[in-house]
DNA sequence: CTGAAAGCGCTTACAG
DNA sequence: CTGAAAGCGCTTACAG
């Protein structure tokens, strides 16, 4: 028989019910100590009738964690997070963890914000991809707050000043390789689609040495957000306000496009195909991320592509060793972990 | 002057600190009760001094409850799991709400494990976009552990044999439209993507019916998973495999495809140009749920698509309202949301 | 193997 | 306005 009503049922009911004190039963449920096989079978016999069901709030508070873990990213929509969160979510899971995800969209506050409220919760570890470029402010809260208190480690973009593990993409050599690739095929002119308040500045850095390494000079025009006033978001719709704006204006005259995240290759594909412009004969392109339908478009669309999945595996193997000893020298604390990313030639360039 | 060492500070430290009793420092960080605004100072002063950060934990415990939700969904690199994920935090965060996200992978024990360790974890709510067509083990899972216990919402897909508030959209609907549309085109062999153990059944029979009522008698091997074995995770990887099969089988000869999902959209877009065919004259195609590149494609693709930013922000909303007030009269509580689909007719069936 | 008791960090009546 | 005390549901030494 299985009682089933709206009463939240403790220990306490178990163990009266199963006519033991409350450690006993705690004992069985918990699986830990030692009890007689025939006080166990009672115990359970009792938490099933009674639908038991453990407090973990309740368990938190003695065993002092949660396993629990939270999970900062910019936008879950964007397939790049979200391959991020999946597989962290998955790896985590296999060891017991729950991960919160928080979306800051972009915004400092709400990522500041999200930070103290997690750590309120008393997470175990957290995982942070955050949207901006080293930034004092965030930089300064995290610190105070956390550093050296609760396990936490820096995916996709270094935080300038806090010594904490990083897992990042070699966006500086991912930016510099592409460039070189276009260049080599013979452009000159070619336009960056990335915001520089934003956090695409080593990808622009990378850009910006392969022109110099070839003797090309810098054409300001020719970086992103010229033009297009209060540029941030990268996401769809400011990746075609640029190239749109690039594409039609005198002063840029581009060969080329390389775009610098996933969401604004997206938004530079339909604004050079709302521009009736043939890819590679009018503009020759490149964008960032690999993605499902890359193969479909017309011609195939070459990317530089990100180990997004080793990102994710390894900040999460990182973090669970954090967890499980947060006492670690720190050299080996501060290692900062860098995947290599790859260009990925399809026929968008003309190669 | 901020103390920053490992010690993690409690209310009680605070009291001390500022020569209070735990109770009154209590009322003040907690914003409860009375105070003389001396007293405040005080302990505010105190507080920050020892950059004290309240226990949230301990808060849950008393007040019982703990501000977070859960939500369940099979795949969270699904673009349209991921808006609703999206759309469900914001809104959800806005009320102060943390979203612990579970994938489940299409697993169903997976899904009932997660369901079990939320509820120990005492969310106060739970949204489950499960991924399972109405199944009598998780039916019952659910009934036993949950009603009427805790807020509970389905979206997506309804769970048979559960009485609980649903919010999904008009699955039928969509594909008898989209089916209709490509019967007025001409079109008698259609080929349906799409799983038939797993969760697409309405989409079937919307399918079903409308060639029913264009009195063109149904061909099973034009269903789905006809000669592709163990299908059941609907994802991009099966939707090249179905296609392919489709449009290589001397048996099926198909006009037009129709895909009932994103992922095997994406799929069969990939099938379709690896075969070297022509859409729409080779092959009319028509997607399911909209995406950023259907207007970039050549020709651009046809769509059912989703309002499912209103499915995230209704199923909110009610969620919200369940948990203010729990009671509510059984009516209400099983009021059934279904929201319209849209055909956006671009130019993959040549219309 | 088992139980009584203390305690995790808060909040909340209850007095004063 | 303020404090002493109880209690949320567990776990964990400490005895026996």
């Amino acid at each position: 028989m299985v009682i089933n009503d709206k009463k939240e049922y403790t220990i306490k009911d178990v163990a009266i019910l199963a006519g033991v004190s409350t450690a006993t039963a705690g004992r069985v449920l918990g699986g830990y100590g030692s009890v007689s096989s025939k006080t166990a079978r009672s115990v359970m016999e009792a938490a099933q009738k009674l639908n038991y069901i453990p407090n973990a709030i309740a368990q938190s508070m003695k065993k002092r964690n949660t396993n629990t873990v939270g999970l900062i990213v910019a936008n879950i929509c964007n397939p790049y997070f979200s391959t991020i969160a999946k597989a962290t979510e998955e790896h985590l899971a296999k060891h017991g963890y729950h991960v919160i995800i928080c979306n800051t969209d972009e915004d400092l506050d709400k990522e500041i914000s999200y930070i103290k409220t997690l750590y309120e919760k008393r997470i175990d570890g957290l995982m942070i991809a955050t949207a901006f470029k080293g930034n004092e402010k965030i930089s300064e809260e995290i610190g105070r707050i956390y550093d050296g208190k609760i396990p936490t480690l820096i995916i996709d973009r270094e935080i300038a000043g806090l010594s904490l593990p990083t897992v990042t993409s070699d966006n500086f050599r991912g930016a510099y390789d592409a460039t070189s690739h276009l260049i080599r095929l013979g452009h000159k002119r070619i336009g960056v689609i990335g915001t520089t308040i934003s956090t695409l500045y080593q990808r622009v850095d990378g850009y910006k040495k392969a022109l110099m390494d070839n003797g090309i000079p810098l054409d300001q025009d020719l970086i992103a957000n010229k033009g297009v006033p209060n540029l941030q978001a990268g996401d769809v719709r400011e990746g075609k306000e640029i190239a749109i704006h690039m594409l039609t204006s005198s002063k840029t005259k581009v060969t080329a496009i390389l775009a610098l995240n996933n969401l604004l290759t997206f938004g530079a594909l339909q604004a050079i195909r709302e521009l009736g412009l043939k890819i590679p004969d009018d503009v020759a392109f490149i964008g960032w991320d690999d993605f499902e339908l890359a193969t479909v478009m017309n011609p195939p669309v070459t990317v530089v592509n990100q180990s997004t999945g080793d990102i994710a595996a390894i900040a999460s193997s990182r973090l669970l060793q954090m967890m499980d000893e947060p006492a670690q020298d720190e050299a080996d604390r501060n290692r900062k972990v860098v995947l290599a990313t790859q260009l990925i030639v399809r026929g968008s360039c003309g190669a």
